[in-house]
DNA sequence: GGCTATGATTCCTG
DNA sequence: CAGGAATCATAGCC
C-alpha cells in the first residue's frame, strides 16, 4: 500500500496519456450522457421544491413586523399595523414608547440583514469554490453540467435551512420584543404633563360629579394621546386617591381652578360649538371641555358671570366644614346623571371629612403654611 | 437604597 | 359591566 515517487510517476503519465487520446472527447460525452440519465432518476425523486410552510410563516411575519421587507417605510407602517392589532383596539402612539419599540425593532432588523449578507456571500462563494472544483474534475472525470447543477441546489438547500434558523431566532427576538413592549405594567411611562394637566383640569372642573361619560373618555383619550381604559383607569386612581386625601389635593384643585378660572374668562363664551347639546342633567354626554358649562346649570343664584364652577367647587372645599354643606342646596345640585356614582361621591367627599385630612391630627394646614 | 407618586391590575360589589 | 378598594410594579426623586 506504500505510494511510492515511482508509482504516483506512472500514473500521471498515464493519466496524461489517457488525457491526450483521441478518443477521449467522445467517450467523456458517453459517460456523461449515462451518468445524465441516471442522476435523472435520482434527481426527479428528491427535487420537488420545498414549499415549506413554516419558512412561509416566518417569511410572513418578518415582512409584517418590518424586519424583511423593504426600508424604513413599509417597515414602521408594518411595525404600527402589527401593533395595533396585537393591541386589541385602539392604540394611539404612545411616542415615547413607540419609538423605542422601533429602535429596537431596528437593531433587530440589521442584525438580521448582516447575518442573512453574510449568509449569501459565504453561499456564493462555497458555490464557485465547489463549481470550481468539479470544473477542474471535470477534466478528468465526466462530470455533467446537470450534475453541477444539482450540486449547486444541494449547497443552497443547505444554506437556505441556516437561514431558515436564522429567521426563526429572529423571529423570537421580535416576540420577545413585542411581549416586553406590550406589557404595559412592566414599562409603566408617567403620562406627559400636558396629558396630566388636561385630566386634572377636568378632573376639577367636574369635582362634584368626576365621572366622566364614554364620549368624554374618548375626547380625553384623544386630547391626550392616551387610550380610554386609560383614562378610566386615572379617573379611577384620582378618585380614590382624592377622597383618600383631599387635603393633599387642596392646591392642586386651587391651581386647576384658577385655571379653568382664567381660560374660561378669558375664552369668554367660547362654550361653542360642543358636538352635544349643552343639554342638560339627562342621560348626559354633555360634555364641554373648555366650558365646564354643565356645572352651572346646578347653581341657581350663586354663579354669576365670573365665578367658574370650578372656582365655587374648590372653594367649597378649601373653606371650612361648615361653610357648605347647607348653603349650596345641600343633596344634589350638580344634577348630572348617576345618582348612583353621584351620591356616593357626594357622601364621602363632601361633609365632615374634609375639614381633618388624615396627614395628622389636626397639625397641618397646608393652606396658612402657604 | 429608600421613599413617594403614579399607572395598571385584581378582586369585589351592586 | 362600571366603579371602589386594595395591591402591585415601576418611575422619579432625594
Amino acid at each position: 500500500m506504500t505510494i511510492t515517487d515511482q508509482s504516483l510517476d506512472e500514473a500521471q503519465a498515464k493519466k496524461h496519456a489517457l488525457n491526450c487520446h483521441r478518443m477521449k472527447p467522445a467517450l467523456f460525452s458517453v459517460l456523461c450522457e449515462i451518468k445524465e440519465k441516471t442522476g435523472l432518476s435520482i434527481r426527479s425523486s428528491q427535487e420537488e421544491e420545498p414549499v415549506d410552510p413554516q419558512l412561509m410563516r416566518l417569511d410572513n411575519m418578518l415582512l409584517a413586523e418590518g424586519v424583511a421587507g423593504p426600508e424604513k417605510g413599509g417597515g414602521s407602517a408594518a411595525a404600527a399595523a402589527a401593533a395595533a392589532a396585537s393591541g386589541g383596539g385602539v392604540s394611539p402612539d404612545n411616542s415615547i414608547e413607540h419609538s423605542d419599540y422601533r429602535s429596537k425593532l431596528a437593531q433587530i432588523r440589521h442584525i438580521y440583514h448582516s447575518e442573512l449578507e453574510k449568509y449569501e456571500q459565504a453561499c456564493n462563494e462555497f458555490t464557485t469554490h465547489v463549481m470550481n472544483l468539479l470544473r477542474e474534475q471535470s477534466r478528468t472525470r465526466p462530470v455533467a453540467p446537470k450534475e453541477m447543477e444539482r450540486m449547486v441546489s444541494i449547497i443552497h438547500r443547505k444554506f437556505s435551512a441556516i437561514q431558515m434558523q436564522l429567521k426563526q431566532s429572529t423571529c423570537e427576538a421580535v416576540m420577545i420584543l413585542r411581549s416586553r413592549f406590550l406589557d404595559a405594567r412592566r414599562k409603566r411611562r408617567n403620562f406627559s404633563k400636558q396629558a396630566t394637566e388636561v385630566l386634572n383640569e377636568y378632573f376639577y372642573s367636574h369635582l362634584s360629579n368626576p365621572y366622566p361619560s364614554e364620549e368624554a373618555k374618548e375626547e380625553l383619550a384623544k386630547k391626550c394621546g392616551i387610550t380610554v381604559s386609560q383614562v378610566s383607569n386615572w379617573f379611577g386612581n384620582k378618585r380614590i386617591r382624592y377622597k383618600k386625601n383631599i387635603g393633599k389635593f387642596q392646591e392642586e384643585a386651587n391651581i386647576y381652578a384658577v385655571k379653568t378660572a382664567v381660560s374660561v374668562t378669558q375664552g369668554g363664551h367660547s362654550r361653542t360649538s360642543s358636538p352635544t347639546p349643552p343639554s342638560s342633567a339627562g342621560s348626559g354626554g354633555s360634555f364641554n371641555l373648555s366650558g365646564s358649562g354643565d356645572m352651572f346649570l346646578g347653581m341657581p343664584g350663586l354663579n354669576g358671570d365670573s365665578y367658574s364652577a370650578s372656582q365655587v367647587e374648590s372653594l367649597r372645599h378649601s373653606m371650612g366644614p361648615g361653610g357648605y354643606g347647607d348653603n349650596l342646596g345641600g343633596g344634589q345640585m350638580y344634577s348630572p346623571r348617576e345618582m348612583r356614582a353621584n351620591g356616593s361621591w357626594q357622601e364621602a367627599v363632601t361633609p365632615s371629612s374634609v375639614t381633618s385630612p388624615t396627614e395628622g391630627p389636626g397639625s397641618v394646614h397646608s393652606d396658612t403654611s402657604n
